[in-house]
RNA sequence: GCGCGCAUAGUUCAGUUGGUUAGAACGCCAUCUUCACACGGUGGAGGCCACUGGUUCGAGUCCAGUUGCGCGCACCA
């Protein structure tokens, strides 16, 4: 082995990963810098739980992201990706007390909401750092530096600010309304908290009868349990079956109570029985139905989901679902259940504790949010912010049009805790950010603060600036702000898009960031979701263990369409790491012929190129235009097959056995330039691929000395197109891809032959080339060493009107036909029938395309140059033809 | 109920504004350890582009409808 062989034969990806971050992140190359002159580009991570940890999401949104900051920071911005993490109120609650259930077996009423938050940061300095630390094995470029978390103390700052702003802008208001409760959690939720799932469940029809004796009303529901809270029945006005009912005295089974058969619009008489039990504290329609007729409210049950005594003795303290089955028993012992229905409905769950929840009358506080909406609905109509896909424009504009105010009280202690004091003399509420001494209506000295803690996604909306020192006028703030890119997945277009956008509106009073790039869903191969129960998420960590970061990002790229699902199985790494594998054993070849040519690679001083030389240029210049283009328009399933087809099917599979016979040949000139031009794509791909996979380009790179031990491919500048001039005067224009395509196809042609005849690769042959033209011969004969190579012929000769003299494999291709001479193996009968099936092809084909013009419409009514391009393939086709026929004659 | 998306090779998916004989990866078959790579090379088989109409000289691509699947929103107890 020569020395300069140092290089492993398969790549391992391990060490060079955990060397290449460690020297990134040490020399602050993640750094956004605010006093550069440089044009910034921001992108604000989307905080994962700080105590959650890496999933197959995280990798895919966090490369997407990545991808973007070490594109741009190559293409010369100012990059700053702020990352962080989020409190997860009700999650990080949850897990600690769950921990404190089973190692102490206390809860945090035990040790009060003081030392149990104590006991929540200390839980979050433990395992805080989990997701944060898992990050950056999968390379991603952020600004540790400027790492922050919902309930630091400038973020908390900023939720005051916000608070305060709002409530004296009177957008936020403290109320009693049904809302969302998960007795879990004992909390209130939000709307978007709450996720609607189809169950089967029944429909209990009950007799409700008359006071005076005269019969019954039956009513039908879904929720027995609620029945002891009804105040009264209602039908529809129009419904002729209680004409004349309406008014009269029912008396509720159980309870006993006395309550009147209404009349309203809302019921509908089509379905059930048209009369509908209403329960005014227990269900969001009744309780409007409650207001508009001045009913009574019963609340009959706990914040935990048990029924309270109001239920009465009998079902006091028992479980809403004990109590349904309680109630039901009890009704049918009475006489009063006439039937039991199946009947599928959507029934709400809590979207954290996973239970159903509970509409709950309760007092909370709200944020109006129509104005609010108003202006960040325009910010996406008129395109100052983008989406992609555009089609989620509609969902967004859909939820805004639609929006209703947002609960953003949470009844926890995990969390920011409300900026508000109310007057224990006379009520007057105080919002600000300390204590008050006094109160200003009455001057009494008593205004204990809210016990309830905000929304965490009311930290989240303010991220893109807070983030960045807001309310403070920072420096930052004034370069970073707005963002350029956000990458998040749909699901949370409510909860956080669209707040963001409405917040940054309102507070700093400009869009928070340009484009929203919405990633795809993974799921397991046969498309389920990724989820716990399933036991179908793999650990990403374990993924990068086996197949490499590097791997890892550019397979989930490669399989990520744009807009749709993924499916995704750990085997499918193997495209990533194959790949990597593939540029590896590119530069191990490479380091065999010599040190590099030069250190940046250029394509200056080069003279007397080879077909292959000029093609590849072309090739390369090419893949450079279409690669920028994808990047900067979020096509990133696109550059990865790219970066693919460029440099395993062009530049493996062509250009480097093009230049081996240079390589091992003796034109010592001729090896320098061709060396070069290798050395300038190798360079140029491998910053095109840097975003992708960071570490085995930047690894690459240092292997060929391309950049000295220190710097890094990341400080280098991103590939621009070549200029014409020099294109045009190395000869690497559209006629050299032609030409050089043209020659790969005669090529394929020949091993066809030679796989028919299981000729070995290795094996030479003699062939003789009959160029279709003089031109073709021409191109051939500029470069037969190359040539005869690829072909790996012995004797070669292009002769233009050859006429074999003994049998011989014909391979026939656009531009030539090709002889080799296999006297004693040659098989007349597998070679007709190979040439008699290409005939059959190419006769389909020209007939096709002779319909085609024989079309007087499609000549008349096709653009000119469409039906050019007709007339050429068709030419180019028959000579084709004509060739494969006169062969098969000769058989 | 309203809205969105999907249906192309055995499998997973590309196919950009309508215009080469519809492509890739994996898998499959054959063959080769050849001096970068078997995580590889070479060659090959494999498709009524869900269905029915329409627009057009021309439709996988545009339009309408049908079927099947997925998602979101809203729900009548």
């Amino acid at each position: 082995m020569s020395e300069e062989q140092q290089l492993s034969k398969a790549y391992d990806p391990a060490e060079v990963e955990a060397k290449w971050y460690k020297f990134w992140e040490e020399r602050g190359y993640f750094h956004g810098d605010p006093n550069s002159t440089k044009v910034p580009y921001t992108i604000v991570i989307p905080p994962p739980n700080v105590t959650g940890i890496l999933t197959l999401g995280h990798v895919l949104n966090n490369t997407l992201q990545d991808i973007l900051i070490r594109f741009e920071k190559l293409r010369g911005r100012e990059t700053c990706w702020v990352p962080g993490t989020d409190h997860a109120g009700i999650a990080t609650q949850t897990k600690v007390e769950a921990a404190l259930r089973k190692n102490e077996g206390l809860t945090r009423y035990d040790l009060g909401r003081e030392k149990f938050l104590e006991r929540v940061w200390a839980w979050k300095e433990q395992y805080g750092g989990t997701i944060i630390q898992q990050l950056r094995t999968i390379g991603t470029a952020c600004d540790w530096s400027r790492e922050r978390f919902t309930m630091d103390e400038g973020l908390s700052l900023a939720v005051q600010e916000c608070f305060i702003r709002l409530y004296e802008r009177g957008l936020i208001y403290k109320g009693h309304k049904i809302i969302n409760w998960c007795p879990k959690s004992r909390t209130a939720l939000s709307d978007e908290e709450v996720i609607y799932k189809e169950e089967a469940g029944h429909l209990w029809h009950f007799r409700y009868p008359y006071a005076d004796g005269s019969g019954y009303v039956v009513v039908a529901t879904t929720r027995p349990e609620t029945m002891m809270g009804d105040t009264a029945v209602a039908v529809n006005p129009n419904d002729q079956r209680y004409e004349g009912k309406i008014g009269k005295k029912l008396i509720l089974p159980i309870v006993g109570r006395e309550m009147e058969l209404i009349a309203d619009d809302y019921v509908d008489p089509a379905f059930g029985t048209g009369a509908v039990k209403i329960t005014p504290a227990h269900d969001p329609n009744d309780y409007e139905m409650g207001i508009r007729h001045n009913l009574k409210f019963v609340n009959i049950m706990n914040d935990d989901g048990t029924m309270n005594a109001d239920a009465g003795a009998q079902f006091d303290g028992m479980d809403r679902y004990e109590c349904r089955k309680a109630v039901v028993a009890k009704m049918e012992e009475l006489g009063y259940l006439e039937k039991v229905e199946d009947y599928m409905h959507q029934v709400g769950y809590s979207e954290r504790g996973d239970v159903p929840v509970e509409p709950r009358f309760s007092e909370q506080w709200f944020v109006k949010m129509a104005p609010l909406a108003e202006p960040a609905l325009a910010a996406v109509n008129d395109g100052r912010i983008k989406f992609h896909p555009d089609r989620w424009i509609k969902t967004y504009r859909h939820w805004m049009e639609n929006i209703k105010d947002w609960c953003i009280s949470r009844q926890l202690w995990w969390g920011h805790r409300i900026p508000a004091y109310t007057c224990t003399k006379c009520g007057e509420i105080v919002v600000a950010k300390a204590q008050p001494e006094l109160c200003p209506k009455c001057g009494h000295n008593e205004l204990p603060q809210e016990e309830d803690v905000l929304d965490t996604w009311f930290s989240s909306w303010l991220w893109p600036f807070s983030t960045l020192g807001w309310p403070d006028d920072t420096i930052e703030l004034k370069r970073f702000y707005p963002t350029q890119s956000l990458v998040t997945g749909p699901d949370i277009i409510f909860f956080w898009v669209a707040r963001m956008i409405m917040a940054g509106l309102e507070f700093v009073g400009d869009i928070p960031f340009q484009d929203v790039y919405f990633t795809s869903i993974i799921r397991d191969e046969k498309g389920r979701k990724m989820s716990k129960s399933l036991n179908n998420s793999p650990d990403p960590l374990e993924v990068v263990k086996q197949y490499g970061a590097d791997a890892l990002r550019f397979t989930i790229i490669y399989i990520a369409p744009v807009g749709q699902d993924i499916r995704y199985s750990n085997e499918k790494c193997e495209i990533g790491r194959n790949f990597a594998n593939k540029i590896w054993n590119v530069v191990r070849f490479r380091l065999r012929q010599g040190p590099a040519t030069m250190k940046e690679p250029t394509l200056q001083g080069l003279d007397n190129l080879r077909p292959d030389d000029q093609w590849i240029i072309a090739s390369l210049n090419q893949a450079i235009i279409d690669i920028s283009d994808g990047l900067a328009n979020f096509r990133f399933n696109d550059v990865s097959k790219m970066l693919y087809e460029f440099i395993w099917n062009k530049f493996c599979d062509w250009y480097l056995e093009s230049c081996k016979p240079v390589f091992n040949g003796d034109d010592e000139k001729l090896k320098q330039n061709v060396l070069q031009i290798f050395d300038y794509c190798l360079a140029t791909f491998l910053k095109l691929l840097h975003p992708v996979m960071p570490f085995v380009t930047d690894e690459l790179y240092h292997q060929m000395g391309f950049a000295s031990e220190d710097e890094s491919i990341m400080l280098t500048t991103w590939p621009t197109p070549i200029e014409q001039e020099l294109l045009d005067k190395l000869g690497a224009t559209q006629e050299a891809v032609t030409n050089a395509e043209a020659k790969f196809e005669l090529i394929r042609a020949v091993r066809a032959v030679r796989a028919n005849y299981n000729i070995a690769t290795s094996k030479p042959i003699d062939l003789i080339v009959a160029p279709a033209s003089a031109e073709v011969a021409q191109y051939l004969n500029r470069d037969l060493t190359t040539f005869k190579s690829l072909l790996n012929a012995g004797q070669l000769d292009v002769i233009q009107d050859f006429q074999p003299d003994v049998p011989c494999g014909i391979a026939v291709s656009t531009s030539a036909t090709a002889y080799i001479p296999l006297a004693g193996i040659v098989d007349l009968d597998a070679e007709k029938a190979r040439l008699e099936k290409q005939e059959q092809e190419l006769a389909k084909y020209v007939d096709m395309i002779n319909k085609k013009l024989g079309n007087k419409n499609f000549v008349s009514k096709a653009p000119e140059a469409v039906v050019e391009q007709e007339r050429a393939k068709l030419a180019e086709a028959q000579e084709k033809l004509d060739r494969v026929r006169e062969q098969m004659k000769g058989l």
